[in-house]
DNA sequence: CTCCCAGTTGCAAATCTTCGCATCTGCATA
DNA sequence: TATGCAGATGCGAAGATTTGCAACTGGGAG
């Protein structure tokens, strides 16, 4: 059902009971390329496996953004999105309070900060998904 | 009703409209030194103003945070929490995912992210309430 | 001081998200 | 392969948050 192999193990290996239900979950979330609702996960879920809930859709996207599999993405006036957290691929959002306009933020840009925490309170910033508010150059520019 | 008169100000200099709700929401969180839940900030405006819809202390609390007055908070599996964003004590949070410690951030932590972000990309960070999530010192220490 | 209207409000209903609980099941172990 | 049980599920209901809309009002223009 699912071409996630390495996903899959990786989940096995830290000992979490792999259901069709969340391979299902993750298995939508990872062949869409877009943010997509918990609504939007249920219905392709459901199309496949009409007896999934709604609930256990929630349930499981918790799950997976805990586990680091999926990003969230909380977006101002609108619900909240998912989206896969590819290997390789970990980024954040930047989001321009002005136009809307979204930018894709390397993991790196963010390793200064993690070094400040770390050095200043011990603190260990995990690489979990982040949305930045602020200006984007055009709007800034614009201002 | 209300001692904030330099947010008041700062308020009518933006332009905007102060009604009696909207001036009560901001009395309370601002006279509230911890979290408080949209719930709880209507509880309290409620005891002064029993009229008060809860749907206006949301529609309030939503727009302060745009305004910049009063930060969000949210934490794993509760609800939404805010807080008064006091001039010079701006801050933001840290939360353990381990053992639920929750320590504060100066603003000045996010300064070199905020360098990297205006350098790499021209985006100019907010200095918009944040909440990041990772180990704190001790837990890290144990694991 | 009065008028006007864009922005707000209260109310009710919709939407989104979480929870309690009885039942079920993945999977480690024997 | 059969068994046990911690963790997952489905379902119903509750809780949290947002929205539509008609009526109301803060505060600038005249």
């Amino acid at each position: 059902m699912s071409c996630h192999g390495t996903i899959i193990d990786q989940l096995r290996a830290a000992g979490v009971r792999l259901t069709p239900q969340r391979a299902l979950v993750l298995d939508v979330v990872y062949h869409t390329d877009g943010h997509l609702t918990a609504d939007q996960v249920y219905e392709r879920v459901h199309a496949q496996s009409p007896q999934v809930d709604l609930s256990t859709v929630y349930r499981n996207l918790v799950f997976l953004r805990q586990q680091g599999l999926i990003g969230e993405l909380r977006l101002e006036g609108q619900p909240v999105r998912f989206e896969a957290v590819r290997a390789g691929r970990e980024h954040h959002h930047a989001l321009c309070t002005h136009c809307g306009a979204m930018l894709e933020l390397a993991q790196a840009d963010l390793s200064s900060l993690q070094a400040t925490l770390l050095d200043r309170y011990g603190f260990h910033l995990e690489p979990v998904h982040l949305t930045l508010s602020g200006l984007c150059q055009a709007c800034a520019a614009a201002a």
